[in-house]
RNA sequence: GGGAGUUUAGCUCAGUUGGUAGAGUACCUGCCUUACAAGCAGUGGGUCAUAGGUUCGAGUCCUAUAACUCCCACCA
């Protein structure tokens, strides 16, 4: 029946095929069954993947597949992220091209072209790794359609007031060309120059020390600050102080909180922007805007004879001129922590630029992030709080404008007159502006418009996964009907970002949850601390390998580990246990299959006592595995049913194989009785282990099992309980039975005697005795016992001699 | 500075509402037993991070402390 060893490499690939050949994985649009639908994060195409979109992905579509085999009609999308910044660098990469200098549909065509072969190695990846996506449902967040329901939300949100255009100092970074969100910064130590020099007061009363890491912003000066509890300079607020270098520039002394006493001299200069706390001081004392950067980061002409050079370069001049010139008192080496765009690791500036925003930080609307995290449900629960947390310190509204190229374009142009806002009608979308223009005239009766040339930041796309996977744009009411969907899934990472955001826009929109559920996977760490990615050298560990290595199967028995969300380690010991399970799995059902050669399943006349007790014991952890499942616990359910089947093949299979070989001596009855139970229990265990491990379930089901349930892969066949009749004390009395052969067992073990040696007698000592007495003859035939004594009393078994 | 998590056997981790500390693995001792030696049976091994508290009783609840991890804020 079965081969003698499991040939995982070549059965997995055949079964993949044969899912994908037979539309095992297929939503069923016109099935009555109840929907469960998965809003998959599409993954951001910019190369590889890596084990960590594995373990997401793996137990995500362990509760797909559990929900399947419950009965529902899974919509299970794959999608793909591929209208950022990471795309582009990739396409400019890989095709030695820029992409300003095409036009934008050109280079999207291109894109589009090149991302299909990522697309197609990250679905063939997936595939491998066993995953039950319906890949018919996929889409990419630049193809037409996802453009079409991101400018239609662009649209909608500024008609009503809560998209707005407004010129805000935001990051920018220099090297990529486009300002990022704040959520898209990192921290990155870097060494510096702590340099401290004397400024001039403008009454020529002396001079006031301060510290600076950037004398190149000196031209940008536009104050200087001091902490108003500081008794050292409180004579100095309000006068005039000349700036070094650029001494017709004067600028005033302030005092303010935010100034540290002990940081530095205590005096602080206010540069047009160097950083955050310049903005808000900016904003609240209404200073002068001076920009000594431009978006390029070169010194722009109020640098004067500094200009046109890179700041960097600038620095250095800017010191140098500063030393001759006498300014320079004292240079401290330092390292200090530095924002850095997250996508390139280059140190961002602040520029002030007009920009998108969407309306998310106001009292009202926090409260309104609030209730909604609160609605919805968090698996592991603790996620909740850093969202909550979140959403409390959350400040600034949502940016969503990128000086790039290629993206969604903001479907909208500008009167040339009056400058006013013209959008694109919603028949017409998607639309680029740069390439085409507004039907009508402006109010003003001005013709001539403006196309804005800013592209979305890619969250504002891929933050509405929900509406492009409900055909928001093809029909609303339908859309609202169909959310929110029933789970999303992801890093833990994101949820202040994507979470968060997807939230937002489903608010706005549908006003409800973009999903009941939300599961945030744990990191796969290679080493205590080390998170797997590709900027580290691990990826000998990349997903290809370790699937050609291990399997796919023992991969997702490793993914389904411990309690769900937490960190998981990857090491050799981690995958042994899979490939043990497998091994075992695969043997058990081939020696069990052995006995059903011309078997038609039936249910016996009589079942016989331990067969009785196998499929209850069975249906107990068929609850409970059931149980942690509906709970999103995938490793625990997974543990459930492990723990049984090892107790089945241990204990029972060793208790009933004697009656399977040699119905002679125990009779036809009593084997059919164990080939019921067999069959029962095996079956019940492939399906609930085809969660886990889809591949090597399907090569046992397809062997035997498919002619007689029917369906045309394991994976839709329905989870259930096995059929019996109630009995009182099954479960006890039938553990009894296997403490009795555990204690001849060790008996054995500490006699240093072979398993099969025959043992002359022993004696069984219980409070009842009927259900043991029943099962002498299985007892006796596991403990090569020659004769069992019943005795009425507390639990005991007195062991005999061994015969030698 | 704010928030979250972790700390239980050599290792990886369970331990629901408080009631005699568990599994796997490793180690050790046996066993060729007609599915599996990548197997089977069995032994040993823990001041549950530390210090207090509540309780008849604490791994579990409370308070503090320590170490490690992550997120956020600050970084002139």
């Amino acid at each position: 029946m079965l081969d003698n060893k499991y040939n995982f490499s070549e059965k997995e690939e055949k079964w993949e095929k044969f899912w994908q050949e037979n539309g095992v994985y297929k939503f069923d649009e016109k099935s009555n069954k109840p929907v469960f639908s998965i809003d998959t994060p599409p993954p951001t195409v910019s190369g590889h993947l890596h084990m960590g979109h594995i373990l997401s992905f793996s137990q995500a579509d362990m509760i797909a597949r559990y929900q399947r085999m419950k009965g529902k009609n899974l919509f299970y999308p794959l999608g793909f992220d591929n209208n950022g910044l990471p795309t582009e660098l990739l396409v400019e990469r890989e095709k030695k091209i820029r992409a300003h200098t095409i036009p934008r549909e050109e280079f999207t065509q291109i894109a589009l072209d090149l991302v299909a072969k990522y697309n197609q190695s990250y679905r063939d990846l997936m595939v491998r790794a066993g995953l039950s996506c319906d890949l018919s449902l996929g889409y990419n967040t630049i193809d037409q359609r996802s453009q079409k329901t991101s400018q239609k939300s662009f649209i909608e949100l500024a008609k009503r007031g809560i998209a707005y255009r407004e010129e805000k100092p935001s990051p920018w970074c220099c090297k990529c060309h486009t300002s990022v969100a704040s959520a898209e910064l990192e921290d990155k130590e870097l060494s510096s120059v702590f340099n401290f020099l004397n400024f001039r007061l403008a009454d020529g009363s002396g001079t006031i020390p301060i510290a600076t890491t950037r004398p190149e912003f000196l031209p940008a000066c536009v104050a200087i600050f001091v902490n108003p509890e500081d008794k050292r300079y409180a004579h100095l607020v309000g006068k005039k102080v000349k700036v070094p270098l650029f001494e017709e520039n004067e600028v005033t002394v302030l005092a303010d909180s935010k100034v540290g006493i002990d940081k530095g001299t205590g005096i602080v200069m206010c540069c047009t922007f160097g950083d955050q706390t310049d903005v808000e001081w900016w904003k609240e004392y209404h200073l002068p805007l001076k920009c000594a950067i431009d978006d390029g980061g070169r010194m722009t002409e109020i640098a004067g004879k500094y200009a046109g050079m890179k700041s960097i370069e600038a620095r250095q001049a800017v010191i140098e001129d500063l030393k001759t010139a006498g300014y320079i008192f004292k240079q401290d080496p330092i390292m200090h922590a530095v924002k850095v765009h997250e996508r390139c690791e280059e140190p961002i500036e602040f520029l002030s630029k007009k920009q998108w925003f969407i309306r998310t930080s106001t009292p009202e609307l926090k409260q309104k992030w609030l209730e909604l995290g609160d609605e919805l449900e968090w698996h592991p629960e603790s996620m909740k709080a850093r969202y909550l947390a979140w959403v409390k310190n959350l400040n600034q509204d949502w940016s969503i404008s990128r000086q790039r190229y290629f993206g969604v374009p903001f479907p909208v142009w500008y009167c040339k007159k009056c400058g006013k806002p013209i959008f694109a009608r919603e028949e017409d979308l998607p639309v680029n502006p740069l390439s085409s223009m507004p039907k009508e005239k402006c109010e003003c009766r001005c013709s001539e418009f403006v196309p804005e040339s800013d592209v979305m930041d890619t969250w504002a796309t891929s933050s509405i996964t929900p509406q492009i996977n409900c055909g928001w744009v093809e029909d609303e009411k339908a859309c609202a009907k169909r959310m929110p969907m029933d789970m999303r899934f992801c890093g833990r990472d994101i949820i202040t970002t994507w979470s968060l955001r997807t939230i937002i826009k489903a608010y706005y929109h549908q006003g409800c949850l973009p999903w009941r559920s939300l599961i945030v996977n744990g990191w796969v760490m290679a080493d205590k601390g080390v998170k797997i990615s590709k900027h580290l050298s691990n990826s000998k560990m990349g997903p290809t390998e370790m699937i050609n290595e291990y399997s796919a199967d023992v991969i997702r028995y490793w993914c389904a580990i411990g309690a769900y969300g937490r960190d998981v380690y990857l090491t050799d010991d981690g995958l042994k246990d899979g490939y043990k399970l497998l091994n075992k799995l695969w043997n058990a059902s081939k020696f069990v299959l052995s006995f059903m050669e011309d078997y038609q399943p039936k249910m016996p006349q009589k079942i016989l006592p331990m067969d009785r007790f196998i499929m209850h014991k069975f249906n107990e952890a068929f609850d409970r595995a059931c149980a942690q499942y509906e709970n999103v616990e995938m490793g625990y359910a997974k543990a459930e049913v492990e723990k049984f089947f090892w107790n089945f093949c241990d204990n029972y299979i060793e208790l009933a194989k004697n009656r399977l070989y040699k119905p002679e001596v125990y009779g036809q009855q009593a084997k059919e009785s164990a080939q019921w139970a067999c069959y029962n229990v095996l079956l019940g265990i492939i399906k609930l282990f085809a969660i886990t491990m889809p591949h090597i379930t399907e090569e046992i089901y397809q062997s035997f099992f498919r002619q007689f349930v029917g369906e045309i892969s394991v994976h839709l066949t329905t989870l259930q309980k096995i059929e019996l009749p109630q009995e009182q004390d099954i479960l006890q009395n039938g553990d009894d039975v296997f403490e009795v052969v555990a204690r001849v067992r060790a008996f054995k073990g500490e006699k240093k005697v072979s398993m099969k040696t025959e043992i002359d007698q022993m004696t069984i000592v219980a409070p009842k005795l009927e259900f043991l007495k029943e099962c002498e003859p299985d007892i006796k035939a596991v403990t090569s016992v020659r004769q069992i004594n019943f005795e009425v009393g507390d639990f005991d078994v007195k062991i005999g001699n061994p015969i030698l």
